[in-house]
This record gives C-alpha cells, sequence and structure tokens, in this order.
RNA sequence: GGGGCGGUGGCGGAAUGGCAGACGCAUCGGUCUUAAAAACCGAAGGGGCAACCCGUGUGGGUUCGAAUCCCACCCGCCCUACCA
C-alpha cells in the first residue's frame, strides 16, 4: 500500500522549512526585473476568515507565478492597526487596545502562515507602532506645510455610536448610516482638520486614463470626483433689497452646467446657510424664514435621507437681479439646494430643471420656457364650444390629425397634436379664423402661445406670464385658481409629456440669442458672459475634502498645538511621533480618553514656550493605509532617529528599486475610499518630490466576495461562516487554496460548497498519487509512439494554456485545465508510457503548473522526485509549441448552420479538400440532395458550412 | 431617478462570431464488499426507438453561422442619488 496523502503532516513541516531555508527572503537585485505584489492588508480584528483566504491566495499564487518567471518578487504582509474596535473592546474588556491588537496581530500571524504564501515578513509593517505612525504623522505636517491640511469649523456627519466623526464616504445608505456600525449619523458643527484632495481633482480624474484598473472602479472614481462643466455666473440683490451693502456685497454667484438657460432663470435659491440670508430677509419675512432655517438645521441632524421629499422652501421677501435681462427675480431658500455644493445658491430655471419645475409649480412661480424642443413636438387642446363651425371640417381639410378628449364637467375637446412648423402655422390660422370672441386655445410643447380671437400671446418672460393669465382669469373664472399659465396648462393632462424637457435646443425667447443653435448655445452665451463681466466659464467638482479628524483615543495623534498666543502650531518634526499615552483611561461616556488626559493634552508651546494645548483628536485610519505600502519598502524606517522635512520614509535605494506597486489587488468596497486617497497621497508626495511617479498601483485587481453556503454574506448571525482554521484541519491549505480558486471567477466571488471541495480534495489526492504510487502502470500493452504524443500534447497544452490564464487572473480554468492533465495522466498510468521520458515530463509540469496554487504539495513530490532545490525556485515550464499541435482534428460539417457530419481530417487541411470531404459524407449528402448548394464557407480550418436553397 | 455588472443543465461554472455545457459537484448504473463508506470504471441538457427536433431570461435584427454583435423589454445584484 502506498503512502497516503497527509496534508497536516506535508504543510507546516514545508513551512518550517522555508522559513529555515529563507525561501521568502527578499533581497533588491540590479540584475533581476523587480515586481512588487501588494494584497490589502488585514484590519487585526483577532480572527481570519475565509474572505482573507480568497482575498490573498490568489494574490499569492499570482505573485509565486511571477516569481517563477524569473521576476524578483515582493509580496509583503501588514496590518491596518488603528481603529475603533479595539477602542470598543477596551471600553467593554478592560483591554488595552494596543494589547488587545498586538495579540490579535499575533494569532493573525499564525493563522496567515497556515495560507503557506510567500510572505516577505521581514517588510511586516503594523500601523499603530509608533515607528511607524512617527512617519504618519509626519506626513500631516508636509501636508500642513504644503498647505494640503487645513482646519474648519464646520457641520459634520456624526456617528452617535461610534462617538466620531465620519468621512463623507464613511456614511452610508438611503438613511445615511455609520460604515462601521450601522447607527444613523447626526450633524454636529465642530472643528475639524481636512485635506484639500480637491486641489488635485482634475488630476485624479486625468491620472485615471494612464492605469490599468479595472473600468469599474475607474467609473466609481469618475462619478465620485464629479466633475462638471458650466459658468459661473453673478446675479446681484436688487440694490433696494440690500440697502447698507458695500461694493459687491450684494454679488450673488451661482454655478450652471446650462448657462444657455439663464433667459429662464425666473427665481433664486439659496441654501438656507447661505450667509447672505440673514442680510436679505425682509421684516415680513423674518419669522417664517427664521422657522425654515432652524427647521432646515434640525432635519439635518435627524434624517436628510427622505428620498423624493416633497420640495419646500420660504421667500425671503428680497430680488435679485438677472445680469442677463436685467429683470427683477425672487430669492428664495430651500434645503434642495446644498451650502456645500457650487456657491450654495443657484439660479433657478423651471422649465429645464425638473427640481426647480417642481419648486415653481409648487410655489406659484412663473416658469418660462427658453430652449425649444428638439423633437419639434407641440400639443394644443381646444374646447368645442370655442370653436365656431367648420372648425373640425378645416382641421380635416388641411389634413391635421387630431382626437376627442373628454374632460369631466368641461366637456369635449379637439386634442391636436402637432409636429412641424408648417403644421403649427396651418392650425394657428385655422384656430385664428373660427375662435369665438373671449375665448382662446393655447399651443404648448413648442411656440408656446395662447390664442385669442384677437391676439396671440407668447409665454417668454415673466412679464407674459402676468399678462396672460390676467386675461385668462378675467376670461373664465375656473383658471383663478392657477396663478402661472404653466400651472394651467399642467392641468391638463394630456399636455404632461410636452411641458417639461432638458434637453440641449435652439434658444428661444433669450433676447439677442434667440436661435442660437444648441450645440453652441452653451458656449456662445459662456463667453457672452465673461465679455460682459458677469460670468466665466467654471468647472465644479463633487468631490470634497477630506475630513481625517477622529474624536477617539486609537489613531495617530494629529501632530498639532493651539496655542493662546501663537494659535496653530505644529509639532517639530524632530519632537516625532507624538505618542498616545498608554494610561489613558477608557470609560464607556464616548469621549475621547485623549481630551481628559492632561499629560498629553497640556504642552510648552514650540513656539513662545508657554502653556499650550496638544490636539486631542486622532486621524482616520485611511491616512495609514494611504501609505502603508511605501511603508512596506522599508518597515520603521529611521526608527529611534528624530525627523527632519526633509527626510524619505523609506531607504532611497530600496525605494528606487521596488516602487511603485506593479499589481494591486483588493475588494471593490475601497473603490471612493482608500483608492481615492492612496492617489491622492501619491500626487502629493510626487509634488513633495519624494517620488517620480504620479500613479501608487500600475494594475489594479477586485475580487469578489466570498459567501456563505446559503448564497448569503457570511456573518455570525446568520451561522454560514466557514472557519479557515477547521478547513485547515480538514482538508490542509492546499486544497482550501485551489478550491477557492476553482469555485469561479475571482472577480465574481460565489457561494461557498462544502461537497464542492471534495472534487478538489480528489485532485491533491490525485496528484499525489500519480507521483508516490509506484504500483499503477505498465500492463501489458506495448509502448505506443501515438499515445506518447498525446500526453505530451495534453501537457505542453496544459503549460499553455496554464500560462495565458494566470496571467489573466482566471485561477477557476487554470485549476479546471491541471485536473484535465490529471484525467490525462491516470489514464496514461496503466499503460506502457508510465514511468516514461514522457510520463516524467508531463508529471514535472504539473507539479510546476500547480506549485504557485498548492505550494505544500508540490513542494513535498517535487522534493522526492529532485532532491534540491525548492519547487518554488524553478523556472515556469515553456510550452513547445510543435508538442502542442494538434495533428488530427474534427472536421465539423454543417448545412445551412446545422451540424450534420463530422470528420477527422489531418490538421491544416486545406480549403479544397476539406470541402470535398465535406460534399463526401453521407449524411451531408443526404441533406443537401435535391437542393442547389449555393455557398461553401470553409473557417478556421476546422468547419465547413454547406449553404443550400 | 442616474450609472454599472450579470441572467447558460439539478448546482458552481466553461465557451466572447464557428461542435453549447470544458472542469468539478450532485445524480444514476457497474466493480470491489456480508453490507455500507471510500476508491475505481461508465452514463448523463430536454424530447424521441430512431432519423431528427428543441435548447444559453423574452421578443426582434445583423450574419453562411449568434450564448457571444445590434435594438427593445423583463428579472436579479452592486454603486450612487435634490450635485444646480
Amino acid at each position: 500500500m502506498a503512502e497516503k496523502y497527509t496534508p497536516q503532516e506535508i504543510e507546516p513541516r514545508w513551512q518550517a522549512q522555508w522559513v529555515a531555508d529563507g525561501l521568502y527572503k527578499v533581497v533588491e537585485d540590479p540584475d533581476k526585473e523587480k515586481f512588487y505584489f501588494v494584497t490589502m492588508l488585514p484590519y487585526p480584528s483577532g480572527d481570519l476568515h475565509i474572505g482573507h483566504w480568497y482575498a490573498m491566495t490568489p494574490s499569492d499564487a499570482a505573485a509565486r507565478y511571477r516569481r517563477m518567471q524569473g521576476y524578483n518578487v515582493l509580496f509583503p504582509i501588514g496590518f491596518d492597526a488603528f481603529g475603533l474596535p479595539a477602542e470598543n473592546a477596551a471600553i467593554k474588556k478592560g483591554a488595552h487596545p494596543y494589547k488587545w491588537t498586538l495579540a490579535n496581530i499575533d494569532h493573525m500571524r499564525g493563522q496567515l502562515r497556515s495560507m503557506g504564501a510567500m510572505w516577505a515578513w521581514d517588510h511586516e509593517t503594523v500601523s499603530c507602532d509608533p515607528e511607524y505612525y512617527k512617519w504618519t504623522q509626519w506626513f500631516f505636517l508636509k501636508l500642513y506645510d504644503m498647505g494640503l491640511a487645513y482646519k474648519e469649523f464646520a457641520p459634520v456627519d456624526w456617528c452617535p455610536n461610534c462617538n466620531t466623526t465620519l468621512a463623507r464616504e464613511q456614511v452610508w445608505g438611503d438613511d445615511r448610516h455609520c460604515e462601521r456600525c450601522g447607527t444613523p449619523v447626526i450633524k454636529k458643527e465642530l472643528n475639524q482638520w481636512k485635506f484639500r484632495i480637491t486641489r488635485y481633482a482634475q488630476e485624479l480624474l486625468d491620472g485615471l486614463e494612464t492605469i490599468d484598473w479595472p473600468e469599474r472602479v475607474k467609473t466609481m472614481q469618475t462619478n465620485w470626483i464629479g466633475r462638471s462643466e458650466g459658468a459661473e455666473v453673478t446675479f446681484t440683490v436688487a440694490p433696494d433689497c440690500l440697502s447698507d451693502a458695500q461694493p459687491g456685497e450684494g454679488d450673488l454667484g451661482v454655478f450652471t452646467t446650462r448657462p444657455d438657460t439663464l433667459w429662464g432663470a425666473t427665481f433664486m435659491v439659496l441654501a438656507p446657510e447661505h450667509p447672505l440670508v440673514s442680510r436679505i430677509t425682509t421684516p415680513a419675512q423674518q419669522a417664517a424664514i427664521g422657522a425654515y432655517v432652524q427647521q432646515a438645521s434640525r432635519l439635518d441632524e435627524i434624517a436628510r435621507g427622505a428620498v423624493d421629499k416633497e420640495k419646500s422652501g420660504v421667500f425671503t421677501g428680497a430680488y435679485a437681479v438677472n445680469p442677463v435681462n436685467g429683470a427683477r427675480i425672487p430669492i428664495w431658500i430651500a434645503d434642495y439646494v446644498l451650502m456645500t455644493y457650487g456657491t450654495g445658491a443657484i439660479m433657478a430655471v423651471p422649465a429645464h430643471d425638473e427640481r426647480d419645475f417642481d419648486f415653481a409649480l409648487k410655489f406659484g412661480l412663473p416658469i418660462v420656457p427658453v430652449i425649444d424642443r428638439p423633437d419639434g413636438r407641440a400639443k394644443s387642446v381646444i374646447w368645442d364650444g370655442s370653436v365656431t363651425e367648420g372648425f373640425e371640417a378645416a382641421l380635416q381639410g388641411a389634413g391635421i390629425a387630431y382626437k376627442y378628449l373628454t374632460i369631466p364637467e368641461r366637456g369635449r375637446f379637439f386634442g391636436v397634436p402637432l409636429e412641424s412648423d408648417a403644421e403649427i402655422d396651418a392650425f394657428t390660422a385655422i384656430l385664428q379664423a373660427h375662435l369665438r370672441p373671449g375665448h382662446w386655445a393655447d399651443i404648448v410643447g413648442r411656440r408656446w402661445q395662447v390664442v385669442f380671437d384677437d391676439a396671440v400671446m407668447t409665454l417668454d418672460s415673466a412679464a407674459a406670464d402676468e399678462a396672460i393669465m390676467a386675461r385668462c382669469q378675467a376670461g373664465y373664472d375656473y383658471m383663478g385658481q392657477f396663478r402661472t399659465t404653466m400651472a394651467m396648462w399642467s392641468d391638463v393632462a394630456w399636455y404632461s409629456d410636452v411641458l417639461f424637457h432638458h434637453e440641449y435646443g435652439t434658444m428661444i425667447h433669450s433676447g439677442a440669442f434667440s436661435g442660437t443653435p444648441g450645440g453652441r448655445a452653451k458656449a456662445d452665451v459662456t463667453a457672452w458672459l465673461a465679455q460682459q463681466g458677469v460670468g466665466k466659464a467654471a468647472i465644479n467638482y463633487r468631490l470634497r475634502d477630506w475630513l481625517i479628524s477622529r474624536q477617539r483615543y486609537w489613531g495617530a495623534p494629529i501632530p498639532m498645538i493651539d496655542c493662546p498666543t501663537c494659535g496653530t502650531v505644529s509639532v517639530p518634526y524632530g519632537d516625532l511621533p507624538v505618542v498616545l499615552p498608554e494610561d489613558a483611561e477608557f470609560l464607556p461616556t464616548g469621549e475621547s480618553p485623549l481630551k481628559f488626559h492632561a499629560g498629553f493634552r497640556n504642552v510648552t508651546c514650540p513656539q513662545c514656550g508657554g502653556d499650550a494645548e496638544r490636539e486631542t483628536d486622532t486621524m482616520d485610519t485611511f491616512m495609514c493605509s494611504s501609505w502603508y505600502h511605501y511603508a512596506y519598502v522599508t518597515p520603521y524606517h529611521k526608527a529611534g532617529q528624530r525627523l527632519s522635512p526633509n527626510d524619505t520614509p523609506w531607504d532611497e535605494a530600496q525605494g528606487a528599486y521596488w516602487l511603485p506597486v506593479d499589481q494591486y489587488t483588493g475588494g471593490i468596497e475601497h473603490a471612493t475610499m482608500h483608492l481615492i486617497y492612496t492617489r491622492f497621497f501619491t500626487k502629493a508626495m510626487r509634488d513633495m518630490e519624494l517620488v517620480p511617479f504620479d500613479e501608487p498601483m500600475l494594475r489594479l485587481f477586485n475580487q469578489g466576495m466570498i459567501l456563505g453556503e446559503d448564497n448569503e454574506k457570511m456573518s455570525k448571525s446568520r451561522g454560514n461562516v466557514s472557519a479557515p482554521d477547521d478547513l485547515v484541519v480538514r482538508h490542509g491549505a492546499d486544497t482550501i487554496r485551489a478550491y477557492l480558486m476553482f469555485i469561479g471567477p475571482w472577480e465574481l466571488g460565489g457561494p461557498w460548497n462544502s461537497k464542492g471541495i471534495e472534487g478538489v480534495a480528489r485532485f491533491m489526492n490525485d496528484v499525489w498519487n500519480l507521483a508516490v504510487d509506484g504500483e499503477g502502470q505498465i500492463g501489458n500493452s506495448s509502448y505506443d509512439e501515438k499515445a506518447v504524443r498525446e500526453l505530451r500534447r495534453t501537457a505542453h497544452q496544459t503549460i499553455r494554456d496554464v500560462t495565458s490564464d494566470i496571467e489573466a487572473f482566471k485561477f477557476n480554468t487554470v485549476v479546471a485545465k491541471l485536473m484535465a492533465l490529471r484525467n490525462a495522466l491516470k489514464a496514461a498510468r496503466s499503460t506502457a508510457i508510465y514511468g516514461s521520458a514522457a510520463w516524467d515530463e508531463a508529471l514535472d509540469s504539473l507539479l510546476l503548473l500547480v506549485a504557485p496554487i498548492a505550494p505544500h504539495i508540490s513542494e513535498e513530490l517535487w522534493q522526492r522526485r529532485h532532491p534540491g532545490p525548492s519547487v518554488h525556485v524553478q523556472r515556469w515550464p515553456a510550452w513547445d509549441a510543435d508538442a502542442a499541435k494538434e495533428d488530427v482534428i474534427t472536421l465539423v460539417v454543417q448545412v445551412n448552420g446545422k451540424v450534420r457530419g463530422k470528420i477527422e481530417v489531418p490538421a491544416g487541411v486545406d480549403e479544397a479538400a476539406a470541402r470535398e470531404l465535406a460534399l463526401a459524407d453521407p449524411n451531408v449528402q443526404r441533406h443537401i440532395a435535391g437542393k442547389t448548394v449555393r455557398k461553401v464557407i470553409f473557417a478556421g480550418g476546422s468547419l465547413v458550412n454547406i449553404v443550400v436553397a
């Protein structure tokens, strides 16, 4: 009986041996091409999850493959060790965050080692080590010196459970809850440190084109940065509404993406927090405005998320002047205008902006269309009592289609859809000829006219709106309920699809610009605004500055000091790190212990020597992870030494060799957080002249998520968690690794299946038995050239296919193809090929190709066959194109696209021969009998399609 | 509302213009066994004795040929959301 495969024995033995041999020691070697491979570092929660295996072991396989290809590979690991869970554990269990974290890291190191990954442990970094966060603080000072860090008193999102502020991207969902604990956030006004990431908005956008990242991430970042092009236009508060104004004080700048709609701006809306609100509100509106502003701020505190919320707002009593036509327009406040975007004020163009349209209808504000409908559609509704006999016949005579509409209690109407200018002209003429005195009908969608028996009025201004309504209300009491012409029209359900649009189109009702085609309108108006000195082209970004202050203990202290004499003063570089005091008290009040720690808080001002106070906020942990892939290069560089602004956080020779990251892998959930911050960091580092490149990671791959057997996210509460430690005991790390890679495309993730892993376990057993079992074989078949060639072909095709698949991170098909090679070897084992040169070649190839996937079994078997250097330093096998080539192929014969025959032919058969063979096939003959062959297609060297009719 | 990804046997999935279902799981039959498990060998998309027919969410289109390309729709998941 042959020796059994026992991963439980083999795996720890090799893991220890590799450490002893220094197999994964990394040394810079200028003669070798480097490959810097990083997988996102774990948070030391205390227990390794199968998700970590899913993220890390395929990365390890890819890194090992690079190494076997001859690259000098750096594949480091570290811990993102600051963060709330440690502090919460401290409050709950009394364990100090530092001890708690280090104990977790210690446990996790062991778990990580059980993966058998080729981590460069010499390069490990732990972000909560003072020698690490010394540099995190150094970066803060550098950013501060560059004017990229600033302190601002502003409303921020606050998690009442975690007792800290959150960055915008850490607030999730419709109910705006905390990313970490799920508690809905509230608004708080606090003095906070921020980084000017917005200064790099355009570069962050442009840089995306230079990196090989998934389109999905690029799209998410593009949307998050949210560039929009338009113009800044200066409206002014009407002089009588801001009596004591200094010059320029009444200027009310707005950002708009649609300067071509300026003539349709019939009112303005300010954010409730806008500084001008209190200045311009008239005494009569004071009470209402005050109440609304207060309600708006409270609403922020409770829940801002109300989707599809009814529009609300209050008139300030003040007016502004529209710079393009001098129109006097009312200024309102409303919470749909955000203080944090653009200028906190908008010009409202209700005819072409849906939010403004809703608002105007609700509050009776005039709506004036200023962009023609590109589709040319218009509609008219005429009460049959408004027109004289013969109207209907005239419509028919002119070939104008119409239908009858019945409006309850108002009788019968003609509904006339109008599709062209000519039709509208003809229709207007007929209408005018048939309208009874005192009656009217309207044309909406285009033209925007009300045709009276004696006049035509056009809705081309707020004044016209008033005039039209005056006349309609005078003519018909029913219209008294409507405040604007558009409100009157919107009462007619049949009009609903032509009243509003936001397309670009020919400008109308816009003074001298009327008639400007949509393609030019925006540019033309912008140029004119600049020339008039009332506006200019402008670009706005949705991206906000990065809020990094956290009101918690367990983070890197912000190295700043507040001095009553000198103001905000930075800690001198040479004094870093600002160390977290170990004797802090963790109380369940939620307040940061640093706030109450006198020894930490009270300092001497480095500038004047007087008493001063230390900043007690710590930094967002994304700050630590923004530069950890630089820290790996030389862990804890200059440990124990004083720093200066001219330092480099890593050994410069090492940095020059390894940087930047060639391949990065990790989850998609960081698309608009870590992955944007670290790009910002690198661009700032380039401006500090620390690095000569613009992007931190050249290639990125996002793996999917491993789910529970029930296809749901794994969670303890669902009880669907697969614990990796148990799995290692049962199956061994190699089997888990291979199974996780086999389960499906890496980027998609998928459900764990405890049955499915059996197939991979059998594979490992088979590989083992193929190499170890001395019994199979021989039989009495004679040595067969053809069978040898076939085994070699399979082996070389496998090398070829596995190489291209591993290159593309298609691990699932890599494993499938290795299984197929296993099948071929199993079949060959009971033939005379067993033990031949071809057999040895195929088996060695299998072991080499398996090595990145299953490092232990491949090493054990390789050493048994070839005692000496590790399988992991062997050269990745090359395929022989000749050996891989098929010599017989199946010629598929189709008749009219359906398969009617398959013929074995020599590979490389020419068209004439293929055609002849195909047509001679008896079944094919049967299908073309009695029909005319129209065409014969020969494709791909292996398919003939005979087209008959 | 906007954007993205996806829909293929009982299941995970392969095939990105040329034999649909590679590889594996589960299933069924067989060998071994007192028996079962394991292991090994074999079968297998559905229908039909067969020739064949039908099959990649639905409907159309392009093509000699479509899971694959185009159009419309349905369903699922993810991201985003009053961004002017």
